[in-house]
DNA sequence: CACCTATATGCCTTGACAGGAATATTCTGA
DNA sequence: TCAGAATATTCCTGTCAAGGCATATAGGTG
């Protein structure tokens, strides 16, 4: 799993950029005038997320349209499934996930109410 | 989307915690030691890891068990699930998808070879 | 309490990165 | 070729975060 993703989606511009994305590509005045970024920032936020390879531009006339890269995103997505069985509780390891949970639960001894002032 | 998750992640040595976590958890010392990190330093990394609610930490007698917490997996995987469309190629999307080909093909107009010196 | 181990915190320095502003580059059309 | 629009690049500056080191705190055991 390259981490750069993570450094990329890091900051707070940059996911309104993927998030706007996702809906369809945009040029790169559009981006800067629909989250009010200044369009130099928003030509360096871009590059940055195209040496990350979430997104690649598209020159189309005068412009350049920046559209999502499914890899990165299908990378993560296949990152995370070694993940997955942490909250897909299965019940051969409910013992396992039963420690994750915080310890608020008083240990199963001797433990009568009223017992220290 | 909390975006703290990926603040976290994006930090090489954190990134190689979660990934040690992932087996199964570590007292504090056991990271430092797996990861050839100083102590003090995995402290603060697993405090960061601790504030953007990755991990949780599990006193156990002298130690501190960190655990990873499941919810902000959860939480990335269904942010991912917005992102899906993106690869797995829906055959109603599938002009839009070709959109975010990369221009190799030429335009299909006047453009015969050897046209221009 | 005294002592040891495990962990947390504070201070400092350094490097990276984001934003601002000005300017350079590229493309289009006449 | 020139003009203008869209975008990229450069330089500067402030801020923040990570590592190194010393030290403080907490928990365990005698």
């Amino acid at each position: 799993m390259n981490h750069h993703i993570f450094t990329a989606l890091a900051d707070p511009h940059r996911f309104q950029i993927v998030e706007l994305l996702r809906e369809r590509p945009h040029s790169v005045g559009e981006i800067a005038d629909r989250l009010g970024l200044r369009q130099p920032q928003t030509s360096k936020h871009l590059r940055v997320l195209t040496d990350a390879g979430l997104v690649h531009m598209e020159p189309q006339a005068n412009r350049r349209i920046a559209h999502l890269s499914p890899t990165p995103f299908r990378d993560l997505d296949d990152w995370l499934t070694r993940y997955r069985p942490l909250w897909e509780e299965r019940l051969d390891r409910l013992d396992d996930y039963l420690r994750t949970l915080p310890p608020e639960d008083p240990t199963p001894g001797p433990t009568e109410p009223g017992g220290s002032p």
